[in-house]
DNA sequence: CTGAAAGCGCTTACAG
DNA sequence: CTGAAAGCGCTTACAG
């Protein structure tokens, strides 16, 4: 039904190969057949097939993109996305196409596993999820060419991740620089389904900047589905406290639903977060955090994979994303940075919600 | 490199076809010969080689998703990716793999479009973004099975789009229902990006609702990427004005910076959005809004194209996506449903944001 | 029930 | 500079 090079050979009474050296810019047509061919070739609108291509060139071009998921649309708002858009942007104008392949914790055998691992489909990998090391190893042997990608994998090769431990440690001495020398360090609790270990490590940064200051850490845990229930944690927040945020979720948590309650960060508390979403630079800038920007993240470990492919397939040097302090900034008078000088955060009212 | 049926089937002295249809499950071979294959198969790790299938069969089992992307990291939040999601978790169990296309809406020639619409590489395809007319137009020639998801396209088969008009006036009788007659329609400038005409549509809703109540709709607009700027907008809130935002960004922004600036949804101003996202379900329960299950639709475009993609290739049926209003409820005290009846929103006190 | 063979649409040595 | 041909790894009529 649709047309092929032998369609165009034949109509031009030229060979088959004419027309794929013609088409694929190679030498060995002469430039009238060659004009020819093009001009024919894109009036009759061929496209060449990718499986005939795939199977002689023994490469799919296509690569398959694991995160993890929660189930029912995720329900996380999907940070994975922001480095799924990063992969891509870097792998579709090489000429790959993202598979996007969605895993979550219970992955049954290899027969639930999705097509394009049980087939021979895919050149490469970017694993991006907290994975059960038993789904790891199988998919790790399936796929030769694999770039873990904050996926609580780190070896010498094949691997980057964010270097979690600074992101605490950024949070920890801005707060300590602020004059805080009370930290509470606000979680989720353990048995989340993406265990990677970010929480502990993020913790032992805050820790560790922090008590070199004399500080204090106190850790409070509360699920991000749960930040809703404000008298849960309204009262832990105190001027003289400075509020870090493990996740994004919390920060949000903290930031809204507090204001909602009548406490405002920046006035009556000072928060901190640990995390980053790339739409905060626009959209949250005031939000004092450890940058991690996980678009220019997932472009990294594109072009890793990229080198993996485009060269000889030699194990490409791990990397480390180091996090950057992100100064929350507005230029909203109503709108304050949500990390302040703790001289300048407010004494609670009477009556106000910190002391119920 | 990798082992082909032949290699199984030199191994056990039998015929290719024999390795075939063994695996494949297919009548022809006999019981015992059978599960020969299959174990050696197991053993060797043998993995069919998708490319030879997909020429054969004349199917890539590829399925491309188009979103539109603003550039890095979308910027938005990703609500596209509700929509992905759902459309992945029906066409993988179905054996098809998600191809994951960004598109801005500077889409160069045809040389700059990616690979998997150059060559014939997918089975179809579903579109979801708003897109150029001519963008459109090239795209719908290329990939025979495309549908049409809140794409800006609303022809009798092949497209499915959620009935924003009844989103607005959901939106709006519940604000008459709650007592008010002033209600201000918050909304985007025209000229943004995603050109997809649900601004007017639902304001046309809203004010149908509204002004059959004898009431009066006003309009605001303004960019969500500015919502910081709580001086542009905080002066229109008051206690007997009910807000409608129409995007889900804009709610946000009113829910959150307002209460940063020390209005409150539910208390000093009351609140509705015409729009949603999944993971409000479980993290804004608060907000009153039209549902709007971006997940539920991404399963439904996947079911329609499934249908042509199995069954003969006529073409689906358009569908409509009728909203629900979902009113919002807190079980937390302190943080309140954002409408509730005008007569328990708080006549503003002396000084408060208001009436600057 | 099974083997030998054609063919899907390309790329690329190999002869002329 | 160009044509005739092999082969990538499968599926599936076609003979036996």
């Amino acid at each position: 039904m649709s047309i092929s090079q032998i369609d165009i050979a034949s109509k031009l009474g030229v060979s088959q190969r004419a027309v794929s050296f013609a088409l694929n810019g190679k030498p060995g047509v002469s430039p009238i057949m060659r004009k020819q061919i093009v001009e024919l070739a894109r009036n009759m609108g061929y496209r060449p097939n990718a499986a005939a291509r795939a199977m002689v060139s023994q490469q799919t071009r296509n690569i398959g993109v694991v995160i993890h998921s929660l189930g029912n649309g995720d329900g996380g708002g999907g940070h994975a996305y922001d480095t799924v858009s990063g992969i891509n942007s870097i792998i579709e104008p090489a000429g790959y196409t993202t598979c996007l392949v969605q895993m979550t914790d219970v992955e049954s055998g290899d027969e639930g596993m999705a097509r394009v691992f049980r087939e021979q489909a895919l050149d490469g990998m970017i694993f991006h999820a907290g994975v059960l090391n038993h789904v790891r190893e199988r998919l790790g042997q399936w796929v030769e060419r694999t770039i873990w990608c904050d996926a609580g994998v780190e070896d010498e090769t094949n691997c980057i991740w964010r270097d979690e431990v600074e992101a605490g440690r950024l949070a920890g001495q801005a707060v300590v620089e602020a004059g805080f020398r009370d930290v509470l360090y606000f979680h989720s609790p353990p048995g989340e389904p993406r265990a990677y270990r970010h929480r502990e490590r993020r913790e032992a940064g805050v820790r560790s900047a922090v008590e070199a200051a004399g500080g204090v850490v106190r850790c409070h845990a509360e699920r991000d589905e749960e930040m809703l229930h404000v008298d849960r944690w309204l009262h832990l927040l105190r001027p003289e406290t400075a509020v870090v945020a493990s996740e994004y979720r919390h920060a949000e948590g903290l930031l809204f639903f507090a204001a909602a309650a009548g406490l405002c960060a920046g006035r009556d508390f000072a928060l901190v977060c640990c995390d980053d979403r790339d739409f905060y630079q626009r959209r949250l800038p005031h939000l004092s955090r450890s940058g991690f920007d996980r678009f220019a993240m997932g472009q990294r470990a594109a072009r890793m994979l990229l080198q993996r492919l485009e060269a000889v397939n030699e194990p490409a040097p791990s990397q480390i994303v180091h996090p950057t302090w992100i100064a929350g900034h507005s230029d909203s008078p109503r709108i304050r940075p949500t990390l302040v000088p703790i001289t300048e955060l407010r004494t609670p009212p009477a009556g106000a919600g910190g002391n119920s």
